[in-house]
DNA sequence: TGGCGCTATATAGCCTGCTATCAACAAGGG
DNA sequence: CCCTTGTTGATAGCAGGCTATATAGCGCCA
């Protein structure tokens, strides 16, 4: 009875996530779309004209990464940054013209590639896998937070 | 009825990969280990001594991603490359003790881990998660073997 | 009002992954 | 034996993540 099972699941994990990743781009490609893009063209498209730091509230990545993201997709003219009247420390974020157009041909990439994972699979067997990856997740937030904190001594005079 | 869940689960997959990636490399930090190390360390652990070549066909990565994650390997002194006596091309790849010396500690960080995602699921949902990332898995694999190939014409003389 | 602390964004530097390409060596055929 | 073709590994350059830190502007209070 093996207690290792060969493969790390974390190396399982991250090869499904970057073959998810590769199929999305080569659906996403001809559109001159990029998959870090996907987040804030998802939430521009619900809500355009807001600024980084609304933006930021929104996804599930850094404020560094947010900003670079930021800076590729102005480079491909999907986004424009205009200076924020009401402070002069931030840029409201508007999508271009290009970047409205795209939306039904990346919802359908994505709906495309959805079907494609979902070959075989039961409506039971997507709800159940969401259901226990939404709880790992939680679990992980957790652990993040009890993270050794540690080093609270040393902090003298 | 959203047709959209709100979140795309390509986002919810990335930040759970992440999320593990990041609780994994709080553990490992101490060690000195990375979490891209560990595939290496997995392979190098049953089977020492063996080429770049021989590593990259058992391991879910590309070659020129291997050759850069042994290179950092190289310079964190965990494993050595030594020159292949039949073939100049090749160089042998050795953990070092320090390398060796790791493993518990790492099985540790990695059991640990494991246990605090699956706080509050069965045997069962672990079991049904990891059949369930395997299809979906195969799916994806699938796909991209249909890829489109295309632009097979003009290869004309 | 002048300065200090907080906040919005950008930048530097790293890890991990990818594709494309190159250099060096191996192996076989003519 | 040489020359072509294939194979092993390294490198360049990019995407997308991260932490840490810098910069500029806002706001408040003494």
């Amino acid at each position: 009875m093996h207690y290792e099972p060969d493969t790390l699941f974390f190396t399982q994990l991250s090869r499904f996530q970057r073959l998810y990743a590769r199929s999305l781009a080569a659906r996403l490609a001809p559109l001159g779309v990029h998959s870090g893009y996907l987040g804030v063209l998802h939430y521009l498209w619900q809500r355009d004209g807001i600024t980084q730091k609304t933006l930021h509230e929104l996804m599930p990545v850094e404020q560094a990464t947010l900003s670079n993201t930021l800076k590729r997709m102005e480079r491909d003219g999907l986004i424009a940054r205009t200076p924020d009247p009401d402070d002069k420390r931030a840029h409201v974020i508007t999508l271009t013209p290009r970047a409205n157009a795209l939306k039904p041909q990346v919802m359908q990439a994505i709906g495309d590639l959805r079907a494609a994972v979902n070959t075989g699979l039961t409506v039971n067997d997507r709800r159940y896998f969401r259901r226990i990856m939404r709880q790992m997740t939680e679990s992980l937030e957790t652990d993040q937070e009890d993270a050794p904190v540690l080093l609270l001594d040393e902090v003298g005079p």
